[in-house]
DNA sequence: GAAATCTCGGGCAATTTGCCCGAGACAGAC
DNA sequence: GTCTGTCTCGGGCAAATTGCCCGAGATTTC
């Protein structure tokens, strides 16, 4: 029997032992190398050229969409399975476009994980069952993230506005009136359905436009 | 040798596959039970009495920090370990408040976990040097968390507005004039230091007032 | 080259914010 | 008892912002 070969991705030193546990232990696979940040999963794809990469995509510093990208465009035919705790539609999206071939929540079972890794060594895509309903549930009430609907340059601002930044700095940050700025947060509201800031916030957490610390 | 009973309250399949390589491997502990949530965090621990608990705080449903309470509520010499991959002051100050034994992060090595559960076992307090980087970080630069600064229902007020919640529905809640409601906006916002509402969200995220999906 | 879209901002009424005030309730101190 | 402090609740009012409409120039799309 073939064994294939894993690199694993995790700013989490114990989820990497539980990898362990699930993956070296599960005949035909074999880890190969692990990596706790996107800079060294580069790095370590690179070096060990692996079947498969599973991999976290909220990591320290840069984002693991970004590794994805990253790692896609070194190799264009490498295999990354995304395992991550977000459940949600926005998330999942982008990092299947960013290249991801499989997306599977931490809180799925571990055969869905396992599943997924040895879909992806043939190349299918395993998106697991609490983020298809996510992805359903998004689609049906309300169009899509919403992120769709507004112009690259709201994104933008949107960005600024849910990280707290005030009307001037946000002006100023990208030279532009803060009147134009203030007509900018009026609209994105106004398109995406929102009532207050503070739902702005909420909304950029949830497509995965911003991060929680 | 004695071996000291152990429960672990997770979420994530994964990550409870990695207490099982870090803890069960250990000689003199030993995984007599787990859960992955609070409610059953609780019912686990009347029904086997463990030596100690590791558990994270972020669950879905009831938060960990009201197990916490909870379990020592039942049984005032529980020690429980929580283990979270939150790095913020307020959190661990919370935790330990509600009555765990150590506040140690996913990112910590797994040694000091370890450290922790033994430590846990003597009634040592183990606080990882992350955390108490953060808590240090936090007095220092402006007196605390700030919500000490706070009344209570400007707390119940933040809340609601950093959930996002127009005045009018907040008004409504309270039972009081729309018009308090804003005077306690302007004032929350005055007395943290806070321009912006997007502001007041990531405050309450940080101190664990609220908690990101 | 016509239509659509994006970006940038002006204008203006309606609302909200920022900041100050006072009153009633309720705690603990003296 | 009274006194003081703090919390809660809201009025008032100028200054600032929001909500909503508009037009112009740049680009892209068909």
């Amino acid at each position: 029997m073939k064994e294939y070969s894993v690199i694993i991705v995790d700013d989490h030193p114990v989820v990497r032992e539980g990898y362990r546990r699930l993956i070296d232990l599960q005949p035909g696979l074999k880890i190969v190398g692990e990596a706790e940040d996107a800079r060294s999963a580069y790095a370590q794809f690179r070096a060990l050229q692996p079947d498969v990469v599973v991999m976290d995509v909220t990591l320290p510093g840069a984002s693991g969409v970004e590794a994805v990208r990253h790692i896609r465009q070194y190799d264009d035919s490498a295999r990354i399975v995304v395992f991550t705790m977000h459940l949600s539609a926005a998330f999942a999206l982008k990092a299947i476009k960013a290249g991801a071939t499989s997306y599977i929540t931490k809180s799925s079972d571990p055969k869905t994980l396992i599943e997924a890794i040895f879909g992806a060594l043939h190349g299918r895509t395993v998106i697991s069952p609490d983020v298809i309903e996510a992805i359903a549930r998004d689609r049906i009430s309300g169009m899509g993230t919403g992120l769709a609907d507004i112009s690259p340059r709201q994104t933008e601002i949107l960005c600024l506005l849910a990280r707290g930044w005030p009307a001037e700095r946000i002006a100023e940050e990208l030279a532009i009136s803060q009147k134009t700025v203030r007509n900018n947060h009026y609209q994105i509201k106004s398109i995406l359905g929102m009532e207050t800031d503070a739902q702005l916030v909420w909304f950029a957490l949830e497509t995965g436009l911003l991060q929680a610390v």
